[in-house]
DNA sequence: TAAAATTCGTTGCAAATGAAACGATGTCAA
DNA sequence: TTGACATCGTTTCATTTGCAACGAATTTTA
């Protein structure tokens, strides 16, 4: 029924949140070394740039929101994205606490390319799963990840 | 056919590395807090001594390539268990490089009762999926983890 | 067998992270 | 008003990580 190569044991592979750990982090290896080496980006400068990119005005706190990362990262890699000319800050002047980030276009033309090569990743790793298959893990992800 | 919320553009829950981590991440929580708390362990110890319970003699290297972990990373695991009294290091007399590791007694017991927590934990996850769906799920997680 | 190369594990240093405190701004209630 | 509290984002500090260099032990090669 199982997968477990030591008959009564339990492994470690038949731990979930192991396993799946595992998996995302063989998975992220490609496209994480794409951006590092092309933009000198970190994962939170990444995403932070998908997320600008696609709903192009949003403030840190939104984007602390929607990605699920500490405040902390988001700050540090809004600044290094603006330091890279990737982005600008303008404070929203109904309430001089919230400052408004919007991409560049360097920082959109950067978004482009890493979005098409994220879409052009996840369609080969489609293309190898059944429809069945895909819809399950789909599914079950989005539940676990509770998005 | 996918489950995009704006019409042609592409959601970032749709890039299948990025779900995966976000769903690891949420999975591995509880556990996490628990072995934080109550053993003061780091990630990278809990999983040593999760092989070293599993397989009971190992060196560094072999969990290093078990686990796919760096040697860096075990090293500093290995000495943390070491000070915390839940293991021992034994040179090897046929070859002076390699050190042979094995669980203290209370190490052991570390073990157990985070072994056990584990499975409790997994059984919990199973039994909110069906067969099939948990099948899929499995599967295609060690296809990715390449385990 | 001597020199060069390899392996195992550790260490030093720079980079990345997490937690808590902070300043500036805004809200709310006395 | 004004004093207490909340929010946004940054900064500081301690911890964790990754990379490269290293020493000791062993193997390979010339």
């Amino acid at each position: 029924m199982n997968k477990q190569t030591n008959s009564g044991s339990y492994d470690l592979s038949d731990f979930l949140p192991y396993l799946m750990t595992q998996a995302a982090d063989q998975l992220s290896m490609e496209f994480q070394t794409y951006y590092r080496e092309k933009y000198k980006m970190l994962r939170t400068e990444w995403r932070v740039v998908f997320h600008l990119g696609t709903f192009s005005e949003l403030t840190a706190k939104d984007i602390c929101e929607r990605a699920r990362i500490h405040k902390t990262k988001v700050s540090r890699a809004v600044s290094a994205l603006d330091e890279k000319g990737y982005l600008t800050r303008k404070i929203d002047t109904n309430d001089r606490r919230h400052t408004v980030l919007h991409l560049t276009k360097a920082g959109e033309e950067v978004f482009v390319d890493l979005r098409d090569a994220a879409m052009g990743f996840d369609a080969k790793l489609r293309e190898e799963l059944s429809d069945e298959d895909f819809e399950v893990l789909h599914r079950l992800l989005l539940k676990y990840a509770k998005l």
